[in-house]
DNA sequence: CTTGACATTCTACGCATTGTCGAATATTAT
DNA sequence: ATAATATTCGACAATGCGTAGAATGTCAAG
């Protein structure tokens, strides 16, 4: 069991929330325009059409979300998948973790991982033997 | 394989550079007054003694360090180990992680794991293994 | 070609975090 | 008490995110 320290859920962030809102609208839509992004969050909570352009902009500009015009106005789109975008950022992050301490790492990982999605616990096992085995055949 | 995509620098970010620095001296060196973590880091770089001794009074204010007066001066020294302090961490940040896509995560973290230390597969292995035993447990 | 609706960009503020220090204050030893 | 040393305070810059009004651009209908 791992102490409740209080310190670490400021260091939790990867996405902003409005960030992450936009990025889940349009993961879940494909292609939408500005607009339609914000009906979708403005569905929820309230806020401004140029708040919500303003941080599609800015992803854009990140390289996270795909500008094209279409018919006279822009679309948007995620430029890389939910799955691309967590490889992406979790290597940066594992390495930093790991520079810190590896073997608290994997602790924490399998820990979480069997809170968040237990059966991806099976299909860690898988990726685990294979790249046992791409070690492998890479040193013999 | 994983692209390179260049956008993900930006959310490693765990501690900043001097944080770091000042956590790594003391967890190297148990406990030490403000002046000698300044000393160990303004060997490497030039820094002002405030610049240091501030920062180590924001990370005592967190609670990542210990303060205590002993025969005069304060001294300072980590709240927690290294691996406590990664584990802690991890688990917040994989949290994040994971409420983007756990699959995605699972398989940068083989990854990276076994670049930076593939003994640990093993270990991990095994982790998996009693999680899922763990589990089984608490349901049957 | 002008006008009005709608789309897009610009500019800017507030707040939080980190790095950076000098200045002011407190403590201690002589 | 005074000088040296230790500690705290307040400040500024840079960055990132959320917020949004103002300004500007676009385009079709009249």
């Amino acid at each position: 069991m791992i102490k409740k320290t209080g310190f670490a859920e400021s260091y939790s962030k990867v996405l902003g929330r409005l960030e992450q809102e936009i990025l889940d609208v349009l993961w879940a839509n494909g292609t939408l325009s500005g607009k339609a992004v914000y009906s979708n969050i403005n569905g929820t909570r309230e806020i401004a059409l140029t708040t919500v352009l303003t941080v599609i902009e800015r992803l854009a500009k990140k390289g996270l979300l795909k500008k094209e015009r279409r018919e006279g106005i822009y679309m948007y789109s995620c430029a890389y998948s939910r799955e691309e975008f967590a490889s992406a950022v979790s290597q940066e992050v594992f390495k930093g973790i790991f520079e810190i301490s590896a073997s608290g790492a994997s602790a924490s990982f399998v820990d979480i991982l069997a809170e968040s999605d237990p059966d991806e616990l099976d299909r860690l096992s898988a990726l685990i033997a294979d790249k046992k085995k791409e070690l492998l055949s890479r040193r013999g």
